[in-house]
DNA sequence: ATCTATGCAAAGCTTTTGCAATCGT
DNA sequence: ACGATTGCAAAAGCTTTGCATAGAT
């Protein structure tokens, strides 16, 4: 149903998808195009993005995208979690979960065709815990899909 | 430490949040925008975002902003889970599910403080599993921190 | 030779913000 | 009267896109 257009093997796809796997750390796209342009000087953002949503496409890469803030990229497909610091906007691998945290109760919803589901976890990663001694209590706000631990 | 400023009760304030409670679709804030217009004719858009964003952190209302590219808002407060429509982009709510998904395992994490955990379900509606006789493949990828069903 | 991919820049979309005026308390 | 809140418009931040050119096949 979808005839895949022929993708052709350029340099600057390379680059971008080399770059991604040599990191853990979930870049943004902006970090990914600073990391790009030491090896390809006239890369552009645009070519950047690009090349990161035709990897997705592929499935090669993935996308974690939370709306609001800036989409991240991660070159392990395999399934595993993520957290986020709420503070930095770290994103950090969690392992040794089930996988799939719902069990067979996972089946149920209003006629909604499931294909999967997103999960991540919220908190304060170690370098920012450090960091509030004091400052921006505003920080500490969580309201969202929650579960009180 | 977070000293409450006084709150004013203002009109515009209370239409946003009467519109929301209106609502069980999680509606954007362009939606909430339209609708408090008809209301109120001369309300901006930057106040209802103003608006919005005091009633997320004053714990009236929650902001769901685990995926898609606009944030969506819910009169709920209560804990409940979402399925997200990968097509129209539509949420509805899910009940009957555990409170913790992930039980006594959800501690780990490399030294992270977790606060909390975002979970959302992602398939198709029936709306748009009608729709889709044919059309939109591409409509069906579906990328993230995801459990093969 | 064909047609995908690039670089550049402009535009798009959602959300935020500065400022003077307004209105709740 | 005080100052939180508004409307308006501009700006910000991230991402997408149009177009002519370059480059992979």
């Amino acid at each position: 149903m979808v005839e895949d257009k022929p993708r052709r093997n350029t340099r600057q796809r390379q680059v971008v998808l080399e770059e991604l796997r040599k990191l853990s750390t979930h870049p943004t796209a902006a970090e990914l195009y600073e990391l790009a342009r030491r090896r390809l000087p006239k890369i552009s953002l645009g070519t950047v993005y690009r090349n990161l949503e035709l990897l997705v496409q592929m499935g090669v890469i993935r996308k974690l995208e939370t709306a609001g803030s800036e989409a991240r990229f991660d070159a392990e497909v395999n399934q595993h979690y993520h957290v986020r610091c709420v503070q930095c906007q770290r994103v950090d691998d969690v392992h040794g979960l089930p996988k799939n945290p719902l069990g067979e109760a996972a089946i149920p919803v209003n006629g909604y065709e499931i294909v999967g589901l997103r999960l991540e976890y919220i908190g304060i990663c170690p370098s920012c815990q450090d960091d509030s001694a004091d400052e921006d209590p505003a920080a500490s706000q969580v309201n969202e899909n929650q579960v009180a631990l």
